[in-house]
DNA sequence: CTCAGTGCAAAAGCTTTGCATAATA
DNA sequence: TATTATGCAAAGCTTTTGCACTGAG
């Protein structure tokens, strides 16, 4: 029996990382990883489970959480805290990102900075942070949404 | 009877605030105004219900939620979304600043970057974007914690 | 074979809501 | 007095956990 008996086998790369964690690449496991690494990092767990069903009906919600947590933990994914009451997950490595939201339409832009340079060397008691992770979450109306409420 | 019979009457701009809001100006609501305002910002609301029961023992956690939920519609506070799993508030009008955080010890470094500026000015697909909100969190180690890790 | 991974069900924690009562303007 | 605010209790939602079983290595 081979290890992967869903419908779309998981790409190798994915299982090699998944190896490299130190993890075992379980089917489900691959395929959690897969949809974040697909989802452009917007999505959050009921998605990212809604989303595995169509492949894998038996998938479980809490073993969703379970590999989100342990993902993240090892740095494969990276969590997000979007304006909702639930995390957003995002796959890594990326280049450090951030988001500018429309409230209107909910398009999303991002954009690369690399704020952990400026904060260190322009904040007075930032000097000699060592700076693991930068979130920047900015909200508002895009061109398009903005005539609509002016 | 008093508008207030607290042990500490609330000051009086806090009452004015709250009708120019249109809401109001109970003993309960000020004080939960006046909490936020000294909190520095890093207040979640348990710890909120948690300060105001030592002044106002009867105070209900769903009027505290009610509360944030009121104050924060009509703009007097500002909810931020930290790395934990729920909600911290912060009052207005303050200028815009963001976060630093120590994963070691929980210092909490504020600063002030008119991200928004740069945003809108530098970043492609973000020009004519009407910021309403930007919210930077970071994390890191500061230079003391830094040295136990390394 | 051994231990990590999973399903299931129950629990935990934060937040919201319905309803009756109390207080404000 | 009319409307808003509050307490209480129950419900809702996201997330976590215990236990037994399954499957990867």
């Amino acid at each position: 029996m081979p290890s992967f008996n869903m419908d779309t086998e998981p790409p190798i790369k994915i299982c090699q990382a998944l190896r490299a964690a130190g993890l075992r690449a379980t089917g489900k496991r691959a395929l959690i990883l897969e949809i974040i690494r697909k989802g452009q990092g917007h999505l959050d767990a009921r998605e990212i489970h809604r989303r595995a069903l169509t492949k894998t009906p038996s998938l479980n919600l809490s073993t969703v959480y379970r590999n989100l947590q342990k993902l993240t933990e090892l740095g494969l994914i990276e969590e997000f805290h979007f304006d909702e009451d639930h995390h957003h997950y995002e796959a890594k490595p990326i280049t450090e990102h951030h988001h500018l939201i429309c409230l209107g339409c909910g398009r999303i832009v991002e954009f690369d900075y690399n704020l952990a340079r400026y904060v260190t060397k322009n904040v007075t008691g930032a000097a000699n942070f060592l700076v693991i992770k930068s979130e920047v979450y900015m909200t508002g109306y895009c061109p398009d949404c903005r005539k609509q409420i002016e």
